[in-house]
DNA sequence: TATGAATGAGCATTCATTCAT
DNA sequence: CATGAATGAATGCTCATTCAT
């Protein structure tokens, strides 16, 4: 099982080996669920070895979601080239999202399910990639609008709404494609362009779509994540 | 604490009672955190009478997401009233969901986060409930799109991505509006139907987008949601 | 080995063969080689039990110096009989102190020895009922000189000191006692009795002794348990 | 922090570093609580030299009782200059005992505390030199009382007792002064000797002390360090 | 119906100690 | 002479679970 019981290896080499068994530990376990001791096994060290180089459980964890996070945000930004047109960049920085969540799924998990799940602290750690990566997604659909002539003046709260939704529709999506055999990225990614495009509004009948005035009923409290209706 | 601690009650109140708590710290502790002992304290009983009544941490958390479940799609349910026209029953029925999320966090996170982190079994329980939503999603899209007299030969598969799409989104939009205090239910159904009708693709050329074909890049596997291109 | 494993009694049962158990386990092992382990056994319970019953090491260690404490200051408290004249008081409390340090041998060692080697807490704890033995000598010592119509402004300060002192010559007695076998209690006490009262004035010259002026030599700092030098 | 960490010295000197960061590590910390890690890195070098030169936890535990022993011995056997007379000899001798105490805290309390508080060996290592320091009082004691033409057939037993009372309460002193910020050697072996010298004697009526012939009571053993009464 | 008493098993963490270089 | 790499063995503590009443 684990890592080849290779003897005497630098620190740098036995750490990433010991962030590798961490990560598909946690993301398969959880983080209350995984044991040091399974970790250690399945780096093929010591556990004592694990607490020199790692400190702790939680900073363990800690470096397991910096580095799966590192690597997520950077694949997504190598996958937009910036030389092409906005949409383009827009479909092949969710093509790398997916793929890249596909290739490692148990860092998407501990991303996505496991950071959030144990404490402020891990989930502050997600957050701030999160944003990053909405800002991202954001500016792309700016220049995308304004390369389309479209809406000189649109309000930066709806894009950034409308930028939020699509990250969330994809991070779904990704769990979803994780769980289901047989998805492919690039299918993912063109489930998404055609929702977020076409819309159902293509479908039914409106171009916009009004909510009713009435209703009665529970609500709850103020202001979304976007201009929710116009 | 807890409940009032009165003595001698028939079974079925005191298995509701044990549920609440156990939804509770199961929602707000996660799955492994939550101990027996916080529970039983919280239900004003005894850990022994816990164990007599759910038989097991295990068994107790499924029945948390059973009954969880049930409410949620119940809920749904009896928001889309059927006598509306399909678009107002989508809105209406994502208007009750949004409702029932904010109103019980724990279900929903019991549900959405805790079931899918620990263990198959209880990952099954929630998909099954998903799996019912979709679908019923999906059917309200279709007969959206056949009483605007749009698009008659649809492909069901595609129409079930969208639905997967729509129902995903909502999905982190309702954990979204959980994290985020002042978001109505409304607000949260007002962005989602807003999104899903005009979608990017008002914002920008095109009416529908297609991937280019080009792109030979990492792929991970087979058969999606949809036939995500025409 | 440890108590006869009975099952099933009351908790305050319970309680008190784990504190004999943790006294004697911290007696002879000290705080730091004491393992919880041992001491359940010793107590024959199970480690969980002593954790449900006393919290922690911690905890565990104070309830076990707290024990010992009321039981060496009753226990003095209680051999000098205040109907008696102050000296013969003092011979009894005395003669009390050391049987009840070599009774309960390793309640003294974590009283005298244990408690003051780890953390201020458990220091503070026995300097509490340390105080309180040092007050009573010294009320002993004034009644003494009182009825021998001696010293009538007697400076409190001094008193104070000797005081001091012959607590601390009875503490190192009594371990002393304890490490060497076949001391009694009275053995100690008449020794001590001895050194106060005659002293060594008695063997040498002069009634007084007068420290010289000169001798240079590295010092330290100022003020000690009584006005040293006359 | 710890010893400047020049390379390649001679062995007896990074010996002694290691013995002063031992030293003043277990005097701080205890024998158990000091751990090989924090020595190694006080006396700067690696944790494997350590183990070169000194073997073991044990062995280095040992090595410090013995120099601290040593160094003890000697600063109160050159403090009591042998051309005074007995009682000045006495006093000098006391006031090294403060004096070095003093100075070395840690070293005391390695030799007073912890080593008695870790095991026969390390106990039986002290009582060597305790013993030869009460040999030392006593042997004064015995000079002096003859200078002083005084008890010429004086019991040696009773002398021993006495020396074992005065070596305890300098002992105790030594402790309370070195938790007391701003006492000085010379007031300690002031206060001592005013003690031994005078003692409570002078304060009450009678010259010599004789316990009653009464009081049954529980005893404890046999053969004490001194007959206690005449 | 309900619970106080009790435990087996596991977990995060630390430490003295040793190779291989 | 000196050390970075590595571990076997505890240790404090917690938890799900079960009797005996």
């Amino acid at each position: 099982m684990g890592a080849v019981k290779t003897k005497r290896m630098p620190r740098a080499v036995r750490e990433q080996q010991m962030l590798d068994a961490a990560v598909r530990t946690f993301g398969q376990r959880g983080y209350m669920a995984a044991s040091m001791d399974e970790i250690a096994e399945l780096a093929g060290v010591s556990k004592p070895l694990v607490y020199l180089y790692l400190n702790s459980k939680e900073d363990l964890f800690t470096a397991c979601i910096r580095r799966e996070a590192k690597a997520l945000t950077e694949a997504v930004r190598a996958g937009a080239r910036p030389e092409l047109p906005a949409d383009r960049q827009l479909w092949s920085g969710l093509t790398a999202f997916f793929t890249h969540t596909a290739r490692r799924p148990d860092g998407w998990a501990v991303l996505h399910i496991q950071a959030r799940t144990h404490g402020e602290v891990f989930a502050a750690e997600v957050a701030a990639m999160r944003a990053e990566i909405v800002a991202f997604v954001t500016q792309l659909i700016l220049v995308a609008a304004r390369d389309a002539h479209r809406d000189p003046d649109l309000p930066e709260r709806e894009v950034s709404g409308l930028a939020e939704a699509l990250v969330g529709a994809a991070e779904s999506l990704a769990d979803w494609a994780n769980a289901t055999p047989g998805v492919t990225a690039r299918q993912s990614a063109g489930t998404l362009m055609n929702f977020a495009w076409a819309g159902l509004g293509d479908l039914m009948a409106g171009r916009r779509w009004t909510p009713p005035d009435d209703e009665p009923g529970p609500e709850t409290a103020q202001s979304g994540p976007t201009s929710p209706v116009t």
